[in-house]
DNA sequence: TAGATTGTTAATCGATTAACAATC
DNA sequence: TAGATTGTTAATCGATTAACAATC
Protein backbone atom coordinates (compact mmCIF):
# COMPACT_ATOMS: atom_id res chain seq x y z
CA UNK A 1 0.00 0.00 0.00
CA UNK A 2 1.30 3.79 -0.89
CA UNK A 3 2.51 5.70 2.19
CA UNK A 4 0.18 8.98 2.32
CA UNK A 5 1.76 12.24 1.67
CA UNK A 6 0.60 12.66 5.32
CA UNK A 7 2.37 10.07 7.02
CA UNK A 8 5.52 10.77 5.48
CA UNK A 9 5.77 14.60 6.48
CA UNK A 10 5.70 13.06 10.01
CA UNK A 11 8.04 10.78 9.77
CA UNK A 12 10.97 13.47 10.24
CA UNK A 13 9.16 14.81 13.60
CA UNK A 14 9.00 11.32 14.92
CA UNK A 15 12.73 10.80 14.16
CA UNK A 16 13.19 13.99 15.67
CA UNK A 17 11.25 13.30 19.28
CA UNK A 18 12.90 9.87 18.69
CA UNK A 19 16.59 11.44 18.57
CA UNK A 20 15.68 13.46 21.74
CA UNK A 21 14.83 11.32 23.57
CA UNK A 22 17.51 8.89 22.91
CA UNK A 23 19.85 12.02 23.99
CA UNK A 24 17.83 11.88 27.47
CA UNK A 25 18.31 8.22 27.82
CA UNK A 26 14.79 7.26 27.66
CA UNK A 27 14.93 3.24 26.59
CA UNK A 28 11.01 2.58 25.82
CA UNK A 29 7.69 4.81 24.78
CA UNK A 30 4.21 3.98 24.27
CA UNK A 31 2.26 5.87 21.86
CA UNK A 32 0.55 7.63 24.55
CA UNK A 33 3.76 9.46 25.45
CA UNK A 34 4.71 10.13 22.16
CA UNK A 35 1.85 11.61 21.53
CA UNK A 36 1.73 13.94 24.34
CA UNK A 37 5.59 15.12 23.16
CA UNK A 38 4.44 15.60 20.10
CA UNK A 39 0.62 16.70 20.17
CA UNK A 40 -0.71 13.99 18.05
CA UNK A 41 -3.12 11.19 19.23
CA UNK A 42 -1.69 7.74 20.36
CA UNK A 43 -3.90 6.13 17.71
CA UNK A 44 -2.61 8.36 14.38
CA UNK A 45 0.73 6.70 16.07
CA UNK A 46 0.14 3.58 15.98
CA UNK A 47 -1.62 3.87 12.96
CA UNK A 48 1.41 5.60 10.93
CA UNK A 49 3.81 3.08 12.24
CA UNK A 50 2.13 0.36 11.35
CA UNK A 51 2.24 1.27 7.22
CA UNK A 52 6.03 0.08 7.95
CA UNK A 53 5.41 -2.59 10.43
CA UNK A 54 4.48 -3.60 13.78
CA UNK A 55 7.63 -1.64 15.90
CA UNK A 56 5.96 -2.46 18.96
CA UNK A 57 5.48 -5.09 22.16
CA UNK A 58 2.15 -5.40 23.38
CA UNK A 59 1.91 -4.34 26.96
CA UNK A 60 5.45 -2.60 26.57
CA UNK A 61 5.55 0.02 24.33
CA UNK A 62 8.42 0.92 21.69
CA UNK A 63 11.82 0.59 21.72
CA UNK A 64 13.26 4.28 21.62
CA UNK A 65 16.50 3.20 20.09
CA UNK A 66 14.97 0.61 17.69
CA UNK A 67 12.37 2.75 16.85
CA UNK A 68 14.60 5.68 15.99
CA UNK A 69 16.79 3.21 13.65
CA UNK A 70 13.98 1.94 11.66
CA UNK A 71 13.12 5.10 10.73
CA UNK A 72 16.00 6.44 10.06
CA UNK A 73 15.99 3.40 7.67
CA UNK A 74 12.86 4.23 6.23
CA UNK A 75 13.97 7.57 5.40
CA UNK A 76 17.09 6.33 4.04
CA UNK A 77 19.11 8.34 6.25
CA UNK A 78 22.33 6.70 6.00
CA UNK A 79 22.66 5.72 2.65
CA UNK A 80 23.28 9.64 1.51
CA UNK A 81 21.83 10.38 -1.83
CA UNK A 82 24.63 12.58 -4.30
CA UNK A 83 23.08 15.96 -5.02
CA UNK A 84 24.03 19.20 -6.85
CA UNK A 85 23.06 22.46 -5.98
CA UNK A 86 22.52 25.09 -8.70
CA UNK A 87 22.37 29.01 -8.26
CA UNK A 88 24.58 30.07 -5.52
CA UNK A 89 23.38 33.62 -5.50
CA UNK A 90 21.89 34.22 -1.50
CA UNK A 91 19.90 31.51 -0.68
CA UNK A 92 22.18 28.88 -2.81
CA UNK A 93 24.88 30.36 -0.84
CA UNK A 94 23.55 29.79 2.21
CA UNK A 95 22.08 26.43 1.65
CA UNK A 96 25.41 25.36 0.76
CA UNK A 97 27.32 26.62 3.82
CA UNK A 98 24.75 26.13 6.79
CA UNK A 99 22.71 22.86 5.21
CA UNK A 100 23.90 19.58 7.67
CA UNK A 101 22.92 17.59 3.82
CA UNK A 102 24.67 14.72 5.23
CA UNK A 103 22.46 14.63 8.58
CA UNK A 104 19.79 14.39 6.37
CA UNK A 105 20.62 11.56 4.19
CA UNK A 106 22.39 13.69 1.61
CA UNK A 107 25.76 14.26 0.16
CA UNK A 108 26.41 17.76 -1.84
CA UNK A 109 29.00 17.13 -4.08
CA UNK A 110 28.71 19.97 -6.78
CA UNK A 111 27.72 23.43 -7.36
CA UNK A 112 26.86 25.55 -10.66
CA UNK A 113 26.28 28.93 -11.52
CA UNK A 114 25.87 30.92 -14.99
CA UNK A 115 27.84 34.23 -13.28
CA UNK A 116 31.52 34.21 -14.70
CA UNK A 117 32.33 36.93 -11.42
CA UNK A 118 31.54 33.41 -9.14
CA UNK A 119 32.44 30.52 -11.35
CA UNK A 120 35.76 28.89 -9.69
CA UNK A 121 35.22 30.13 -6.24
CA UNK A 122 35.05 27.93 -3.74
CA UNK A 123 31.97 27.71 -1.02
CA UNK A 124 31.41 24.51 1.17
CA UNK A 125 34.78 23.54 0.56
CA UNK A 126 32.98 23.12 -3.42
CA UNK A 127 34.17 24.90 -6.52
CA UNK A 128 31.61 26.35 -8.21
CA UNK A 129 31.37 24.94 -11.73
CA UNK A 130 29.79 26.16 -15.07
CA UNK A 131 25.97 25.85 -15.57
CA UNK A 132 27.15 24.70 -19.09
CA UNK A 133 29.14 21.88 -18.16
CA UNK A 134 26.13 20.31 -15.75
CA UNK A 135 25.47 17.41 -18.02
CA UNK A 136 28.83 16.35 -18.67
CA UNK A 137 29.16 16.70 -15.01
CA UNK A 138 25.68 14.44 -13.96
CA UNK A 139 26.38 12.31 -17.09
CA UNK A 140 30.21 11.42 -14.71
CA UNK A 141 28.48 11.43 -11.42
CA UNK A 142 25.10 10.52 -11.14
CA UNK A 143 23.39 12.66 -8.85
CA UNK A 144 19.92 11.87 -7.57
CA UNK A 145 19.24 15.18 -6.81
CA UNK A 146 19.24 18.61 -7.13
CA UNK A 147 18.43 21.96 -4.99
CA UNK A 148 17.01 24.47 -7.24
CA UNK A 149 18.14 28.04 -5.51
CA UNK A 150 17.35 29.81 -8.94
CA UNK A 151 14.47 31.76 -10.85
CA UNK A 152 11.34 30.31 -11.92
CA UNK A 153 12.83 31.01 -15.95
CA UNK A 154 15.89 28.95 -15.29
CA UNK A 155 14.50 26.28 -13.59
CA UNK A 156 12.25 25.77 -15.93
CA UNK A 157 15.31 25.27 -18.52
CA UNK A 158 17.57 23.49 -16.48
CA UNK A 159 14.77 20.99 -15.51
CA UNK A 160 14.53 19.45 -18.13
CA UNK A 161 18.35 18.57 -18.94
CA UNK A 162 18.71 17.32 -15.11
CA UNK A 163 15.67 14.81 -15.33
CA UNK A 164 17.24 13.43 -18.16
CA UNK A 165 20.38 13.32 -17.02
CA UNK A 166 19.00 10.97 -14.26
CA UNK A 167 18.15 13.40 -11.62
CA UNK A 168 15.25 12.00 -9.75
CA UNK A 169 14.06 14.71 -7.10
CA UNK A 170 14.31 18.29 -6.31
CA UNK A 171 14.83 20.49 -3.54
CA UNK A 172 12.53 23.49 -4.92
CA UNK A 173 13.49 27.04 -3.65
CA UNK A 174 12.05 28.27 -6.93
CA UNK A 175 8.44 29.03 -8.06
CA UNK A 176 8.56 26.95 -11.53
CA UNK A 177 6.09 23.93 -10.83
CA UNK A 178 7.95 21.06 -11.74
CA UNK A 179 5.24 18.44 -10.34
CA UNK A 180 2.96 20.16 -13.68
CA UNK A 181 5.74 19.28 -16.35
CA UNK A 182 7.12 16.04 -14.93
CA UNK A 183 4.75 13.61 -13.08
CA UNK A 184 7.44 10.97 -12.11
CA UNK A 185 9.72 13.19 -10.08
CA UNK A 186 9.58 13.69 -6.57
CA UNK A 187 9.83 17.62 -5.50
CA UNK A 188 10.13 18.78 -2.17
CA UNK A 189 8.82 22.52 -2.30
CA UNK A 190 10.16 25.08 0.11
CA UNK A 191 8.63 28.64 -0.79
CA UNK A 192 9.41 30.81 2.01
CA UNK A 193 7.08 34.05 0.66
CA UNK A 194 4.07 31.19 0.86
CA UNK A 195 5.02 30.28 4.79
CA UNK A 196 4.89 34.37 5.29
CA UNK A 197 1.93 35.42 3.72
CA UNK A 198 0.20 32.16 5.37
CA UNK A 199 1.49 33.98 8.40
CA UNK A 200 0.12 37.03 7.68
CA UNK A 201 -3.26 35.73 6.77
CA UNK A 202 -2.97 33.99 10.43
CA UNK A 203 -2.15 37.33 12.29
CA UNK A 204 -4.17 39.08 10.46
CA UNK A 205 -7.37 37.08 10.87
CA UNK A 206 -6.44 37.07 14.99
CA UNK A 207 -5.91 41.03 15.09
CA UNK A 208 -9.33 41.63 13.66
CA UNK A 209 -11.32 39.30 15.70
CA UNK B 1 -16.95 29.47 9.06
CA UNK B 2 -13.51 28.65 10.07
CA UNK B 3 -11.36 28.53 6.85
CA UNK B 4 -9.83 25.46 6.63
CA UNK B 5 -5.72 25.02 6.75
CA UNK B 6 -5.65 23.82 3.69
CA UNK B 7 -7.56 26.80 2.16
CA UNK B 8 -5.24 29.13 3.69
CA UNK B 9 -1.81 27.23 2.49
CA UNK B 10 -3.42 27.59 -0.88
CA UNK B 11 -3.82 31.80 -1.22
CA UNK B 12 -0.35 32.53 -1.76
CA UNK B 13 -0.34 30.13 -4.33
CA UNK B 14 -3.12 31.59 -5.79
CA UNK B 15 -2.15 35.43 -5.33
CA UNK B 16 1.16 34.04 -6.84
CA UNK B 17 -0.49 32.94 -9.83
CA UNK B 18 -2.60 35.93 -10.69
CA UNK B 19 0.25 38.49 -10.28
CA UNK B 20 2.01 36.10 -13.10
CA UNK B 21 -1.49 36.41 -15.13
CA UNK B 22 -1.21 40.34 -14.19
CA UNK B 23 2.15 40.61 -15.61
CA UNK B 24 1.54 39.02 -19.03
CA UNK B 25 -1.67 41.05 -18.83
CA UNK B 26 -4.56 38.53 -18.78
CA UNK B 27 -7.90 40.52 -17.81
CA UNK B 28 -10.05 37.67 -17.22
CA UNK B 29 -9.48 33.88 -15.74
CA UNK B 30 -11.83 30.65 -15.85
CA UNK B 31 -11.26 28.70 -12.88
CA UNK B 32 -10.87 25.67 -15.25
CA UNK B 33 -7.90 28.15 -17.20
CA UNK B 34 -6.70 28.46 -13.74
CA UNK B 35 -7.08 25.32 -12.57
CA UNK B 36 -4.72 23.93 -15.70
CA UNK B 37 -2.06 26.52 -14.74
CA UNK B 38 -1.69 25.80 -10.98
CA UNK B 39 -2.47 22.13 -11.03
CA UNK B 40 -5.43 21.83 -8.72
CA UNK B 41 -9.34 21.31 -10.08
CA UNK B 42 -11.76 24.18 -10.98
CA UNK B 43 -14.31 23.10 -8.67
CA UNK B 44 -11.55 23.39 -5.49
CA UNK B 45 -10.47 26.68 -6.80
CA UNK B 46 -14.28 28.06 -7.03
CA UNK B 47 -14.87 26.18 -3.66
CA UNK B 48 -11.54 28.09 -2.32
CA UNK B 49 -12.75 31.85 -3.05
CA UNK B 50 -16.10 31.25 -1.96
CA UNK B 51 -14.79 30.73 1.51
CA UNK B 52 -14.07 34.36 1.05
CA UNK B 53 -16.81 36.00 -1.06
CA UNK B 54 -18.47 35.69 -5.29
CA UNK B 55 -15.65 37.32 -6.95
CA UNK B 56 -16.29 35.88 -10.21
CA UNK B 57 -19.18 36.26 -12.55
CA UNK B 58 -21.35 33.80 -14.46
CA UNK B 59 -20.57 32.62 -18.17
CA UNK B 60 -17.50 35.18 -17.86
CA UNK B 61 -15.18 33.75 -15.07
CA UNK B 62 -12.81 36.22 -12.61
CA UNK B 63 -11.44 39.54 -13.21
CA UNK B 64 -7.52 38.95 -12.98
CA UNK B 65 -7.02 42.22 -11.09
CA UNK B 66 -10.00 42.54 -9.14
CA UNK B 67 -9.04 38.60 -7.88
CA UNK B 68 -5.41 39.80 -7.23
CA UNK B 69 -6.43 42.80 -5.04
CA UNK B 70 -9.18 40.46 -3.16
CA UNK B 71 -6.15 37.89 -2.06
CA UNK B 72 -4.28 40.22 -1.38
CA UNK B 73 -6.70 42.07 0.97
CA UNK B 74 -7.43 38.61 2.63
CA UNK B 75 -4.15 38.18 3.48
CA UNK B 76 -3.50 41.47 4.47
CA UNK B 77 -0.75 41.91 2.53
CA UNK B 78 -0.89 46.26 2.65
CA UNK B 79 -1.31 46.34 6.39
CA UNK B 80 2.38 45.55 7.38
CA UNK B 81 2.65 43.98 10.31
CA UNK B 82 5.50 45.61 12.87
CA UNK B 83 8.16 42.27 13.23
CA UNK B 84 10.93 41.26 15.08
CA UNK B 85 13.91 38.84 14.46
CA UNK B 86 15.51 36.78 17.15
CA UNK B 87 18.90 35.51 16.49
CA UNK B 88 21.68 36.89 13.94
CA UNK B 89 23.49 33.57 13.34
CA UNK B 90 23.91 32.06 9.76
CA UNK B 91 20.00 31.47 9.11
CA UNK B 92 18.92 34.36 10.92
CA UNK B 93 21.54 36.85 9.05
CA UNK B 94 20.18 35.57 5.64
CA UNK B 95 16.76 35.60 6.47
CA UNK B 96 17.20 39.26 7.59
CA UNK B 97 19.18 40.37 4.81
CA UNK B 98 17.10 38.56 2.18
CA UNK B 99 13.87 38.26 2.43
CA UNK B 100 11.03 40.83 1.45
CA UNK B 101 9.48 41.30 4.10
CA UNK B 102 7.47 44.38 3.34
CA UNK B 103 6.85 42.10 -0.17
CA UNK B 104 4.25 39.29 2.15
CA UNK B 105 3.26 41.99 4.95
CA UNK B 106 5.67 42.56 7.09
CA UNK B 107 7.82 45.26 8.37
CA UNK B 108 11.07 44.58 9.92
CA UNK B 109 11.93 46.44 13.06
CA UNK B 110 14.18 45.38 15.16
CA UNK B 111 16.90 42.42 15.51
CA UNK B 112 17.83 40.49 18.87
CA UNK B 113 20.82 38.50 19.40
CA UNK B 114 22.73 37.23 22.72
CA UNK B 115 25.94 37.53 21.33
CA UNK B 116 27.94 40.31 22.77
CA UNK B 117 30.13 40.30 19.56
CA UNK B 118 27.50 41.48 17.29
CA UNK B 119 25.35 43.44 19.70
CA UNK B 120 26.05 46.81 18.04
CA UNK B 121 26.40 45.79 14.16
CA UNK B 122 24.29 46.44 11.66
CA UNK B 123 22.08 44.17 9.48
CA UNK B 124 19.44 45.19 6.63
CA UNK B 125 19.90 48.69 8.18
CA UNK B 126 18.89 47.46 11.39
CA UNK B 127 20.88 47.45 14.76
CA UNK B 128 21.47 44.07 16.48
CA UNK B 129 20.05 44.52 19.95
CA UNK B 130 21.00 42.65 23.20
CA UNK B 131 18.24 39.94 23.86
CA UNK B 132 18.02 41.19 27.27
CA UNK B 133 16.37 44.65 25.85
CA UNK B 134 13.58 43.12 24.20
CA UNK B 135 11.01 43.03 26.67
CA UNK B 136 11.36 46.70 26.77
CA UNK B 137 11.51 46.94 22.70
CA UNK B 138 8.30 44.84 22.86
CA UNK B 139 6.32 47.20 25.06
CA UNK B 140 7.19 50.16 23.25
CA UNK B 141 6.96 49.27 19.99
CA UNK B 142 4.40 46.79 20.23
CA UNK B 143 5.59 44.16 17.86
CA UNK B 144 2.88 41.22 16.65
CA UNK B 145 5.14 39.04 15.13
CA UNK B 146 8.47 37.34 15.81
CA UNK B 147 10.73 35.21 13.30
CA UNK B 148 12.66 32.48 15.69
CA UNK B 149 16.30 31.82 14.66
CA UNK B 150 17.40 30.28 17.59
CA UNK B 151 17.75 26.86 18.95
CA UNK B 152 15.05 25.16 20.52
CA UNK B 153 16.55 25.74 24.55
CA UNK B 154 16.44 29.71 23.48
CA UNK B 155 12.96 29.42 22.22
CA UNK B 156 11.72 27.92 24.88
CA UNK B 157 13.41 30.72 27.25
CA UNK B 158 11.79 33.74 25.00
CA UNK B 159 8.50 32.23 24.19
CA UNK B 160 6.94 33.77 27.04
CA UNK B 161 8.33 37.36 27.08
CA UNK B 162 7.12 37.47 23.68
CA UNK B 163 3.61 36.11 24.53
CA UNK B 164 3.08 38.41 27.02
CA UNK B 165 4.47 41.21 25.36
CA UNK B 166 1.40 40.96 22.95
CA UNK B 167 3.59 39.22 20.13
CA UNK B 168 0.57 37.13 18.34
CA UNK B 169 2.66 34.96 15.26
CA UNK B 170 5.78 33.24 14.92
CA UNK B 171 7.83 32.75 11.95
CA UNK B 172 9.71 29.26 13.77
CA UNK B 173 13.10 28.22 12.22
CA UNK B 174 13.65 26.26 15.67
CA UNK B 175 12.76 23.09 16.80
CA UNK B 176 10.36 24.15 19.16
CA UNK B 177 7.33 23.13 19.38
CA UNK B 178 5.04 26.22 20.19
CA UNK B 179 1.77 25.30 19.42
CA UNK B 180 2.36 22.66 22.03
CA UNK B 181 2.39 25.05 24.76
CA UNK B 182 0.48 28.50 23.43
CA UNK B 183 -2.74 27.37 22.44
CA UNK B 184 -3.53 31.03 21.68
CA UNK B 185 -1.01 31.86 18.92
CA UNK B 186 -0.34 31.52 15.31
CA UNK B 187 2.61 29.52 14.28
CA UNK B 188 4.21 29.01 10.77
CA UNK B 189 6.86 26.11 11.11
CA UNK B 190 9.48 26.03 8.49
CA UNK B 191 11.61 22.95 9.45
CA UNK B 192 14.20 22.60 6.64
CA UNK B 193 15.52 19.23 7.60
CA UNK B 194 12.18 18.00 7.91
CA UNK B 195 11.62 18.81 4.01
CA UNK B 196 15.51 16.89 3.12
CA UNK B 197 13.79 14.22 5.31
CA UNK B 198 10.87 14.01 2.90
CA UNK B 199 12.62 13.95 0.06
CA UNK B 200 15.00 11.56 0.93
CA UNK B 201 12.41 8.83 1.27
CA UNK B 202 10.55 10.08 -1.66
CA UNK B 203 13.56 9.65 -3.42
CA UNK B 204 14.79 6.53 -1.86
CA UNK B 205 11.30 4.71 -2.28
CA UNK B 206 11.96 5.46 -5.95
CA UNK B 207 15.14 4.38 -6.21
CA UNK B 208 14.47 0.88 -4.58
CA UNK B 209 11.46 0.52 -6.82
C1' DT C 1 -31.56 34.07 -26.79
C1' DA C 2 -27.70 30.53 -26.45
C1' DG C 3 -23.37 29.49 -24.47
C1' DA C 4 -20.40 29.76 -20.80
C1' DT C 5 -19.11 29.62 -16.25
C1' DT C 6 -20.11 30.60 -11.66
C1' DG C 7 -21.85 29.47 -6.79
C1' DT C 8 -23.46 25.82 -4.14
C1' DT C 9 -25.29 21.38 -2.85
C1' DA C 10 -24.50 16.45 -2.86
C1' DA C 11 -21.35 12.45 -3.42
C1' DT C 12 -16.93 10.62 -2.89
C1' DC C 13 -12.70 9.99 -1.12
C1' DG C 14 -9.08 9.86 2.27
C1' DA C 15 -7.26 10.74 6.71
C1' DT C 16 -7.98 10.83 11.63
C1' DT C 17 -9.95 9.02 15.71
C1' DA C 18 -12.19 5.52 18.51
C1' DA C 19 -12.71 0.96 20.00
C1' DC C 20 -11.27 -3.46 21.17
C1' DA C 21 -9.46 -8.09 20.63
C1' DA C 22 -4.80 -9.93 20.68
C1' DT C 23 -0.86 -10.53 23.35
C1' DC C 24 3.26 -9.39 25.83
C1' DT D 1 -2.30 -14.25 36.12
C1' DA D 2 -3.53 -9.20 35.76
C1' DG D 3 -2.36 -4.90 33.69
C1' DA D 4 -0.76 -2.48 29.96
C1' DT D 5 -0.35 -1.36 25.39
C1' DT D 6 -0.08 -2.77 20.83
C1' DG D 7 -2.00 -3.79 16.01
C1' DT D 8 -6.03 -3.47 13.43
C1' DT D 9 -10.83 -2.93 12.22
C1' DA D 10 -14.75 0.17 12.28
C1' DA D 11 -16.69 4.85 12.81
C1' DT D 12 -16.15 9.62 12.20
C1' DC D 13 -14.67 13.60 10.37
C1' DG D 14 -13.06 16.79 6.93
C1' DA D 15 -11.51 17.89 2.42
C1' DT D 16 -11.88 17.19 -2.48
C1' DT D 17 -14.51 16.31 -6.51
C1' DA D 18 -18.72 16.01 -9.22
C1' DA D 19 -22.98 17.77 -10.65
C1' DC D 20 -26.15 21.15 -11.82
C1' DA D 21 -29.32 24.99 -11.23
C1' DA D 22 -28.67 29.94 -11.31
C1' DT D 23 -27.35 33.66 -14.07
C1' DC D 24 -24.39 36.67 -16.63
Amino acid sequence: MEVSKSVIRRLPRYYRALGDLLKKDYSKISSKELSNIMGLTASQIRQDLNCFGGFGQQGYGYSVKELYQEIGEILGINKPLKTILIGTGNLGKTIAEHIEFSYNGFELIGLFDNNDRVIGQKIANLEIMDINNIKKFCIENKPSVAVLCIPKKAAENIAPILINSGVKGFWNFSHYNLVLYYDDVIVENVHLDDSLMALAFGVNSKINK
